[in-house]
DNA sequence: CGCCTGGCTTTGGTTCTGCCAAGTCAGCGT
DNA sequence: ACGCTGACTTGGCAGAACCAAAGCCAGGCG
C-alpha cells in the first residue's frame, strides 16, 4: 500500500529492542526545540550568550541551562575572550560533533520547506557557494550509488555476530495523502 | 576558530526573524521524542496501533495522541482493515509526506552512531539494498557537487525580492572538541 | 444475549520545558 | 567607593509530555 517494510531475519521487530537506537540517543541530547534551535543560530553564526537568547526568542534561564547541556554534551565549547574595556566573558562556539549534526537540522529544514511553508521553496535557500546552486539532503551509500528511499537495508550489528535484512521497496506512487 | 559563520548582506543576523524558519515549523510537527520514535516505527513496518505502542515503549494514551496528531498533520494516512474472524480496525501508512521525513531521522541517526553509540557504527547499519554498502546522508548541490559543511551559503526569499549572503567556511581542522 | 478483545479515551499525577521576575556576581568606568 | 552591565542563577508557576490504571465501546463469537 505504501513505502516501507521491513523484511528478513529482522522482520521480527520485536526481536531487536530500540533501547541501543541512536535516534532515541540523539533525541536524549538535542531533542528539544529550545536546543535544536540554538544548534541552528550557532550555524548562523551566533557566539555569545546574548545572541543565541535573543534569536531563539527563549529567555536568559533557558539559554544557560541549553548552552551548559550542549557544551557538556560536546557540541560546543566554551572559551573566554574579552573586548577592549570590557570584562573577560566567554563565547560558544561548534565543535566538530556540533557541526556534524549540520545534516540532521538541514534535512528537516528541506522537508519543513516542502510541506510546510508559506511560500514554496520555503524562506531560505542554502546554497553551493562555489557554484550558487541550491543545495539539497541525500542518501547516498560508500560505493556512491544514490539510494532511494525504497532500496534501504537494514544490517543488525548485534555485538559479536550480525543479522541482515531489508527494507523492501514497495509501491511509492500510491497513498500519496489520503 | 571552528566552523560556520553567516557572512554578507545576511550576516546582520537580527534583520531576518527566525519566525518563519522551516526548521521551526518542522519541530512544531514532529518535535516530541514520542512522534519522532512512531515515525522509526513505521519505517520498519509499523503498521497497527498496538504495533506502535509496544515499540515505541509509550502508553496506549500517547500512542493514540500521537498517531492522531501524525494523521492530522499528513505524514501518516488511517485505512480499515479486517483480519478473518476480527472485526474493522485501522492501520497507519506513511504518506509520501511521512517518508520523506526519512532523511532527516538518518541524519539524526547517522550522527548517534558517529557520537553516542556504544559500539562504533552504532547498533544498526543501514545499506543500500543493491550493492550491500552502507548507506549515508550527505549534502549536494542541484549542479551535483559534493558540499561540504564549510562551503554552503544563503540566500533568503523575501516576498518579492532577495538577498544573498554566505556561511563563510573556516578552518575545520582546529577546536574538535575543547 | 452477553462475554471478550483490541483500540481508544479519561483521570490523576509526575517530570520536563518554558515564562517571568528578581537576585547574584565580576569587573569596568567614574 | 559606587553604580552599571552582561551573564548567569534562583524561585514560582503554567502548560506540555509522559505514565499508570481504569473505563468505554464496537463487534465477532459463544
Amino acid at each position: 500500500m505504501e513505502s516501507i517494510t521491513l523484511r528478513g531475519k529482522l522482520s521480527d521487530r520485536d526481536s531487536w529492542p530500540a533501547t541501543r537506537c541512536s535516534i532515541g540517543k540523539a533525541l536524549d541530547v538535542v531533542g528539544t526545540r529550545s536546543a535544536m534551535l540554538i544548534m541552528r543560530e550557532a550555524y548562523y553564526g551566533a557566539h555569545r550568550f546574548e545572541e543565541f537568547a535573543r534569536r531563539v526568542n527563549i529567555t536568559d534561564a533557558v539559554a544557560a541551562a541549553r548552552l551548559r547541556e550542549l557544551t557538556e554534551a560536546g557540541l560546543l565549547s566554551r572559551s573566554p575572550y574579552q573586548e577592549a574595556g570590557q570584562r573577560t566573558r566567554h563565547e560558544y562556539h561548534l565543535t566538530t560533533m556540533g557541526t556534524d549534526l549540520l545534516p540532521a537540522l538541514l534535512a528537516l529544514m528541506q522537508w519543513g520547506d516542502r510541506y510546510l511553508a508559506e511560500q514554496p521553496g520555503g524562506p531560505l535557500t542554502l546554497t553551493h557557494v562555489d557554484c550558487g546552486e541550491p543545495i539539497h539532503v541525500d542518501i547516498r551509500c560508500a560505493a556512491g550509488h544514490d539510494v532511494e528511499l525504497g532500496e534501504l537495508g537494514v544490517r543488525a550489528n548485534r555485538r559479536g555476530r550480525r543479522a541482515t535484512s531489508s527494507l523492501a521497496p514497495v509501491d511509492l506512487s500510491a497513498n500519496p495523502r489520503r
